[in-house]
DNA sequence: TACTTTGCCACCTAAGTGTGAAGC
DNA sequence: ATGCTTCACACTTAGGTGGCAAAG
């Protein structure tokens, strides 16, 4: 209970904390981001959108598909649609079931300064794609809310405003570019993809904050050259039910044993009567085996390569979909807009968001995703509410009585109140930190401080961070929908597979921890393709303004936490990773954005307190969050960016 | 003995088994094909090119800097020149002392059903790129002769024709494309290339014979996109040391515990007192530890990644260069034009390659390269002459003799004088199929018979085929060269380096035998490219006849050889793989060549035969193994051919 | 004291190696 | 009987897991 705030908040169902807030804050600022997005989404010619039907101002929405956005959009703002349409992705979450078992107990994700992978591993299933079109596929993890936690009696409880964010990466799954075909042949895995808690790391590897909560994402981008990725739309899925809370050590012993239960690697703690095990009792649930089984049967699949299991079965999670073509809209731009913030948590898990009702135009678009969710059952797939979780939950027979907090939490109602004090510039800026960075162009790290080739494209660097969280402004949907990148132009005529056959030599290894093969892609360069893009379209850009603090300079009330062993430069070795005292001061200030719930969500979530966060730190924060993810993102690259090694 | 010419030759320095004639037969197509490439090649600015010295009518010559070449060539055809310049790659082998180790005795690679590595790992240290601009790096493993193998007394010899040529595979180093810098910031290996004898594998690894020999090749291509690698000139390298015997089991003791010595993961098979190790004694050497130790002081560096050792330290061997440029040309056509095709293998150690005196235009470059050998002195690293090997396996303490045939073999007389039987374009034919493949863009697999992107280029397949293997008559040297690629054109600006950041998630694992992953590139695709370019610059194109016969239906005494276990359709399930009796009759007959040797080399050499494998046989043989390279390969992609999975 | 983070450890998966008997 | 290939094995490397004591 560091935080002032929230101080004295302790469980489920408090005002502060509403059960599975995790949901929420990922609705949240999806929805906040929606608004500005619709107006610069192209419309494919197949797009099979269906009228608005609901308002979106409270934010209750459906996932809706893209396509209908992009017609809106289209009248809106001429975008080019070149390569659109011909693709309507689908993406669904793998191993939903075990993500559900997690997520009702509160998932959480030990990260080490040596690199930690998830588990379960994010793997999804693409369906939906053009066949012949080349595709990067694309993950990374923001920040759920910007609050610190802490378990406390057995449940997890706000203990204060979230420590600065560190630099986000995005990572790119190492078979970009690919054909939609190929990406659609069999699950897209990410377990590669590795945590840590090093600020200094310098294998690309995401950083995150001890006792904070992460929604990972996953993207999806037509391009055929990871150097148009900058220029081209990100269609951006969410599946809330993959939010956990990045811990340095198990803090939840139902977690503990659910890992310990299902992934492999952890086999030689389950309690097999060799008198291990004591802590705690073998939770080991029927569905346990499932997973592991699975993972075997599927590497024995065709020509396996992967690793981390990940189990196929199951009910797969059609996410929340949000896109950013390039030139793309931003919503209001202005403060902390907001309002009507609180929604009702259980209404999240059916699956839909909402968008922002203060956002620039997007309400009629929220509808029209709420028509859409009812309509297309598979956006439901594998939603829950927070009742059902609890049933049960209820009906697992543990030893151990279950967590008060555990499953059902609400943090996310902070994150949530929070996030409503936050413009919908400021809401990009917070999720966008997590947008770009991890695997990426390291040869961009290796120097050239935005690159996007002279010329292309000019901005203020502080009108690029602000806006290039564009593709992060999209709609919101479960399904599929046409392709409407604007891409930069294609390369060579056909789609050709990229594969670089792991097979052979990539996929086995996790994270070989060599920054010389990781794409490094520091926010920087994103932004600034996002940014042109959305500034060339819009008229009323979001803040363009510089501010000039930095985490360590200017904190009015956010505490700067660093742990004695992050502290930048008594961490390992080369101090070329991030620097915070490094961050520049060019950067934009994000505005407030509002947040969205289906209508009855917003109902049970009335009760919540708004004011809170509505502080000037919390806005301080944000912009620190962004800075720090576009500045130090560049500082952390890894010093060796050469490939080869392999 | 199966060879019915062949038969009874039996050991070293026979006049038929002459002394290391991997290093001939490599030489041997690597000369031929030079002449063809030298009118083609585009002139670097920064070329500076030494006057032609020696003459190569005979062959000798000595490994040649591009820019050499390309100055001249420049002459000879206008090329694009846009990205030419401004770079001067140098390549070495690494762990040279090693291969020095094994190729005494006879380098043997195992070959499995489930994919082997190498051992030592192909591994490469390149330098003189263009820092900022991205090439894509592969290598390709193709037969170093046309002769089949047994292992007898002790020594190898020759036992009959090769059987038909499997599908070969080019493989894309998976971190392709990358910056300059990047590759040269570390060794480049290829340890996730496998070899295999499975005719369908579905993995993409590299299909070989059992008991035939082969070279691998090491290429640079410089192009940002892998689509543009059609287009693009290919630099070639070929290491002499590195050719080896595919087996399914070690047939000499002496390789089996250089092997067991050397590789880590052998080990436990290490005479260390555990009363293992019986057959063969310890002929564990000197130099020994010293690469275990290496590997793994390399894996502590920077962000390691990779994987199998590899020594860093020791000489270095500068490898020969083929450059096939785009619109390169193709050498003189006609049939087994040859003559003075035997040379002292001796000498080839010596690190020079020789061009075929009966060459279009090559020999002034011959000289000139003999004479940037001698200058160089770079390019003698590593470079040894038979005679000093023999002196050190001498040297060596082994229990067991020397086996009589074990080090300096001669099947390489062989294949040696097959080759002069060969027209340039057979020889280029002999390599191409080894040229292409591995893996690449698996979509092509996937259905498109060659793409290229209607309209792009129009060629009859027979022409393309025959082509394509253009960029293997190209120059040949030892050091770098400038850039001379015709690239179909740059996509964005800048030289973004493309990791993916293996470090992450490629790197670790070896072949995780995922075809999804893998990047197919069946043969075709780059030979059209190829073929594309030569034909256009190119006035009298090489054999453009399209030849309609198959492995399996045309064969005039080269007998068809499938073990049991390989059988087309006994062999692992979906028959989806490699077909022979799909193989098309739409294929261009190879021309033979001739060979290239130091002067000295050849005098020793001058008693060998020449006209043993003068027969339609050879040709034969040859032509069904280019079919084999361009239709087997499309067939034998692997059915799945996503990503994803990583 | 209360709470986190670190390091090292044992244990486990995944996969690379040659063996040696069996198969063809 | 020869010659080559296959396969189950034991062993090794590389690396993923949580435990746990110690440190901060």
């Amino acid at each position: 209970m560091r935080d002032p705030v929230f101080s004295g908040s302790t469980m489920a169902y408090h005002p502060f904390q509403a059960p599975r807030p995790l949901d929420f804050s990922i609705s949240a600022f999806l929805a906040a981001a929606q608004p500005s997005f619709f107006p610069a989404l192209a419309l494919p010619p197949s797009a099979l959108g269906k009228p608005p039907v609901e308002s979106g101002l409270s934010g209750a929405l459906g996932p809706p598909h893209h396509h209908i956005h992009a017609t809106h959009l289209h009248g809106f703002k001429s975008m080019e649609l070149e390569d659109a349409a011909k693709d309507n992705p689908k993406v669904t979450l793998e191993a939903k079931e075990l993500w559900d078992q997690f997520h009702k107990i509160g998932t959480e994700m030990v990260i080490t300064k040596s690199g930690r992978r998830m588990f379960p591993p994010f793997k999804v299933r693409v369906e939906g794609l053009d066949k012949k079109a080349r595709y990067i596929l694309l993950m990374d993890i923001v920040s759920a809310d910007d609050c610190r936690y802490k378990f406390h009696n057995s449940s997890w409880m706000v203990a204060g405003k979230a420590d600065p964010e560190m630099p986000k990466r995005m990572y790119i799954h190492p078979d970009s570019p690919a054909t939609g075909e190929q990406w659609m042949a069999k699950p897209v895995t990410f377990h590669k993809l590795k945590l840590t808690n090093n600020i200094s790391d310098k294998h690309g590897f995401t950083i995150l904050n001890s006792m904070h909560k992460y929604q990972p994402r996953f993207h999806i981008v037509r391009a055929n050259d990871l150097l148009k990725l900058p220029y081209s739309t990100f269609r951006t899925y969410v599946f809330p039910e993959t939010v956990f809370t990045a811990v340095t050590a198990y803090q939840n012993d139902k977690i503990t044993q659910l890992k310990i239960d299902n992934n492999p690697f952890a086999k030689g703690f389950r309690d097999t009567g060799n008198g291990r095990r004591e802590k705690r009792k073998q939770l080991t649930i029927p569905t346990l085996r499932r997973f592991e089984d699975q993972c075997k049967a599927e590497r024995d699949v065709g020509d396996s390569d992967t690793s981390s299991c990940d189990p196929v079965a199951g009910g797969e999670t059609p996410p929340r979909v949000v896109r950013s073509p390039r030139g793309v809209s931003r919503a209001c731009r202005g403060g902390k807009i907001n309002a009507d913030s609180d929604q009702e948590p259980e209404q999240l898990d059916v699956g839909s968001a909402t968008t922002d009702s203060h956002a620039p135009s997007p309400t009629r678009f929220a509808q029209d995703r709420k028509e859409q969710l009812e309509k297309d059952s598979s956006l439901l797939v594998g939603v829950r509410s927070p009742k059902k979780d609890k049933a049960e939950s209820q009906n697992r027979k543990e030893s151990e009585a279950e967590s008060p907090g555990g499953s059902d939490k609400e943090d996310a109602e902070v994150r949530h109140t929070d996030l409503s004090h936050f413009s919908t510039t400021q809401l990009q800026a917070l999720a966008l930190p997590g947008v770009h960075g991890q695997p990426f162009y390291s040869n961009l790290a290796a120097g050239q401080p935005l690159l996007l080739h002279q010329g292309q494209f000019t901005m203020t660097p502080g009108a690029l961070s602000t806006m290039g969280m564009e593709h992060l402004l999209s709609s919101v949907s479960t399904a599929a929908s046409l392709e409407n990148s604007a891409l930069v132009g294609q390369t060579a005529g056909g789609s050709c597979s990229f594969p670089l056959h792991l097979s052979q030599h990539i996929l086995t290894s996790q994270g070989i921890q060599m920054p010389a093969f990781g794409a490094m892609f520091p926010y920087p360069y994103t932004y600034m393709a996002a940014a042109a893009a959305a500034a060339s379209v819009l008229p009323g850009s979001a803040a363009t303004a510089s501010v000039s603090l930095s985490p360590f300079l200017s904190t009015t009330r956010s505490r700067l936490r660093f742990s004695p062993y992050q502290l930048p430069g008594s961490t390992t070795g080369l101090n070329s990773g991030w620097d915070p005292c490094r961050l520049s001061s060019r950067d934009p200030s994000p505005t407030p954005a509002l947040e969205q719930q289906s209508q009855a969500a917003r109902l049970v979530a009335n009760h919540r307190t708004k004011a809170t966060l509505r502080d000037s730190a919390s806005e301080l924060q944000s912009i620190q969050r962004l800075v720090s993810g576009l500045e130090g993102q560049r500082d952390s690259f890894p010093a060796r960016t050469s490939p080869g090694g392999e």
